[in-house]
DNA sequence: ATGAAAGCGCTAACAG
DNA sequence: CTGTTAGCGCTTTCAT
C-alpha cells in the first residue's frame, strides 16, 4: 500500500495525495477530503524513509548518552523524546557504555541513518569522532565539554552557584570539617565540580584540604566514607561529587553505624530521582535534567530550522542550585541541639576505629 | 557524496560499489580494495533510508515501554541495544507515558518508520492499536500480556515461582501474617502477582487476608504501610507488588521508627537495580530485565531471520526467582536472637498508634 | 565478473 | 488547482 494506491483510489494524482497528506493549503478541500477518507480507510501511512530520502531530511535527532542505565539519563532521553514528539521528531538514542567501539559505532549508525542533528550528552567523547559528524556539518550540541568552535553548540553547566550554596548551607550548620569526593579526575566534568568545592570553601575562609576521589558510584563512596573515617581530623559533613557517591557514603555509614545526618551530614550533586527515595532523602545540588534535555533539543531544532546565516549565540547555560531534603544537620561538635541524640547514638557501636578525637 | 561518486573515484559501476560494500563474494579482489580505499578516504557511509527503502527492510526494531524513567526499564533497552548492535539493527525506542494519545503516536512512529518488527514491554495495551501493527504483518512480541494469536510472540512471565519463594522465605523465618501490597488492579500483570501470592500461602496452610491495594510506586508503598500498620493483627512482613512500592514501605518504615528487618520483614518484586542500594538492601524477587530483554529480541529476530514456514512454538517463559539480601529476618513475635534489639527499639516512638497487641 | 538500467515510495518542479 | 515527471541513493535483475 503506496500513495499510488491512494491516488488511484481516491481518483487524483500522487501529487495530489502528497499535497493533501502535508496539508498544502492549495488544495481544493473537495479532494483534500476525498483523499483523507480514502487514507482513513485504508490505514496508510506515508514512508518516511521515502519522504526523507527526497526531502534530504530525516527528522530524526540523535542523542548520545554515557549509558542509559546510570539514572542520571532516562530523565533527559524521556523529556528528549517528548519535545521530539511534539515537534515531528524521532530520536535515536545510543550508549557509549565508556567503550571506545561503541562510541564509534554509535556516530556511525548517527551517520548512516542521516540524522538531522546530535546532541552529545555523556562523559567525555573522542574528538575524532567527533571530526566525523563536523566534517558532515551535522548540527550537534554539546554538554560542557564541547571543542569550542563555531558551529558547535555548547550546554556550559555553571557547578559553582549550585555547589556554592552546598557548601555554604553545610557552614550555616556549623560544619567546618567537610570533606569533598571526586569523582575520576579525567572527566572535565568532575574536576570542574572539584574546582567549584575548592572555590567555595576558599570563599569563606575554610581550607579544601578533605578532598577524596571516588569513581561516581557507589562503591568509590563507600570505600571513600571508609578512607575519611579512618582520618585524625574527620569530617562532619561530606559533599559528593554526584548522587550515586553520596548513596554510597550513606550506605556505608549505615553499616558502621553512623547515622545521617545526626552524626554526619552529606549533600549529593545531580538530584536524580532516586534521592528523593533514600533513607534519609538526600540533600543534593540539582543539575535539572530536564532542563538539560530541553535547552539541547532546542538548541538542535535552533540550528536546523534557522538560516545558518543568523548565528545564534551558540552558548548555553544551565545553572545548579541545591534542593534541601534530610541528609544534612547541625554539626554534633557544636554542642547544639543534636547533642541529646549523639549521647543516644554512643550506645551504638562504629565500626571504624576512631583515630581521632571526636566527640 | 554518494555512491556515484565512489564509483566514479574508483571507475567502476554503482554495482559495483553496492556489492563491494555488501561484501558480495563473486566481486573482483582487485576491484574490491579499490573502492573500499575511496570509501575509506571520502569517509563514506551508505544511506541507510536509500538501502531501506530498496530493500524493503529497514532493519530497525521498535521497543515500547511505559515509561523510560521507571527504573525497570533502562536495564532492558540497554540490553536491547547491545543486541541490536550486535546484529546491525537499530532501536526505535518510545514511551507511552500511560497516555493513550502517546500509545497511539509510538505506534504511528513504528509504522512509518516501517520498523521490521516491535516488542511491546509495556504494562497495559490498547488492543486495537495492536491491530493496526498486526494488520501490517509485522512481528510483534508481547510480555504477558499478548492475545494469544499465531503470529504474535508471547513472553510469558513465571510469577508463582519466585512469589512462592519469597512466601516460603518468609514462613520459615516465622512469619506467618504475611501482608500483600497489591499494585494497580487493572494491570494483568499485578494480578498475577497478587494471585501467586494467593496460591503461595494458601499451599503451605496461611490464609492470604492481609491484602491491600498500592499502585507500584513509592507513594502507594508508603500509605499502605500506614493502613497496614493500623490493623489489629499487623503483619510482620510485607510482600510488595513491585519494588518502588518496597521502597516506599521502607521510607515510611523509617519516617516511623519501625525498623527493617527487625520489626518488620519487607520483600520486593522486579529487582531493579536500586534494590541493592536501599538501605537495607532490599531482598527481592528477580525478574531479570537482561534476560527478559534478551527473549524479546531474539523472538523478534527469529520471527524476521526465518522462514514463515518454521511456525516456531511461539512461546517463551522467563522464571522468577528470590534473592537474598538483608531486609527480611525472623519473624519479631517469636522470642529469637532478634528479641534484644525489640528491646532496644522500644526506646523509639512509633509514630503510628498501636491498634493491636505486638511487642 | 561487471555494467546499464529499472524501481523502491515519495516530493517538487513544471506544465497545463 | 491538478497532473506529469524527474529524481532522492541505493540494490538488483538482466545483459554482456
Amino acid at each position: 500500500m503506496d500513495i499510488r494506491e491512494i491516488a488511484r483510489r481516491a481518483k487524483v494524482s500522487t501529487a495530489t495525495v502528497s499535497r493533501a497528506i502535508n496539508r498544502v493549503p492549495t488544495v481544493d478541500p473537495q479532494l483534500a477530503k476525498r483523499v483523507w477518507k480514502v487514507v482513513d480507510e485504508l490505514g496508510y501511512y506515508p514512508n518516511t524513509q521515502a519522504r526523507a530520502l527526497v526531502l534530504g531530511r530525516s527528522r530524526i535527532f540523535g542523542l548520545i548518552v554515557s549509558e542509559i542505565t546510570n539514572p542520571f539519563f532516562p530523565e533527559i532521553v524521556q523529556t528528549f523524546e517528548n519535545l521530539a514528539v511534539e515537534n515531528n521528531y524521532e530520536i535515536l538514542v545510543t550508549s557509549t557504555v565508556h567503550d571506545p567501539k561503541r562510541m564509534e559505532s554509535s556516530v556511525r549508525r548517527m551517520i548512516e541513518r542521516r540524522v538531522d542533528g546530535v546532541a552529545i550528552l555523556t562523559f567525555g567523547m573522542e574528538e575524532t569522532l567527533i571530526e566525523h559528524l563536523r566534517f558532515r556539518k551535522v548540527p550537534l550540541v554539546f554538554i560542557d565539554v564541547g571543542p569550542d568552535v563555531p558551529g558547535i553548540a555548547n550546554i556550559r553547566i555553571n557547578y559553582q552557584n549550585g555547589i556554592r550554596q552546598a557548601v555554604q548551607h553545610l557552614a550555616a550548620l556549623r560544619h567546618t570539617r567537610i570533606a569533598f569526593i571526586a569523582g575520576p579526575l579525567h572527566l572535565k566534568s568532575a574536576l570542574a565540580r572539584r574546582e567549584a568545592f575548592k572555590v567555595s570553601m576558599t570563599e569563606i575562609g575554610l581550607s579544601p584540604e578533605l578532598i577524596v576521589v571516588g569513581d561516581h558510584r557507589m562503591e568509590g563512596g563507600m570505600s571513600a566514607l571508609i578512607e575519611l573515617e579512618s582520618l585524625s581530623n574527620r569530617p562532619t559533613a561530606v559533599l559528593c561529587s554526584n548522587d550515586m557517591t553520596a548513596i554510597g557514603v550513606m550506605r556505608e555509614a549505615y553499616d558502621h553505624n553512623i547515622r545521617i545526618p545526626d552524626d554526619l551530614s552529606v549533600v549529593g550533586f545531580d538530584d536524580i530521582r532516586m534521592a528523593e527515595f533514600t533513607i534519609p532523602p538526600l540533600t543534593t545540588v540539582q543539575m535539572s535534567q530536564h532542563e538539560l534535555a530541553k535547552i539541547a533539543f532546542r538548541a538542535l531544532l535552533n540550528e536546523v530550522e534557522c538560516e545558518p546565516s543568523s548565528q545564534q549565540h551558540h552558548k548555553y547555560e544551565l545553572i545548579t542550585s541545591l534542593v534541601l531534603r534530610r541528609s544534612t544537620a547541625l554539626a554534633p561538635a557544636g554542642g547544639h541541639a543534636t547533642t541529646h541524640l549523639k549521647a543516644n547514638r554512643a550506645t551504638g557501636s562504629r565500626k571504624i576505629p576512631a583515630a581521632g578525637s571526636r566527640s
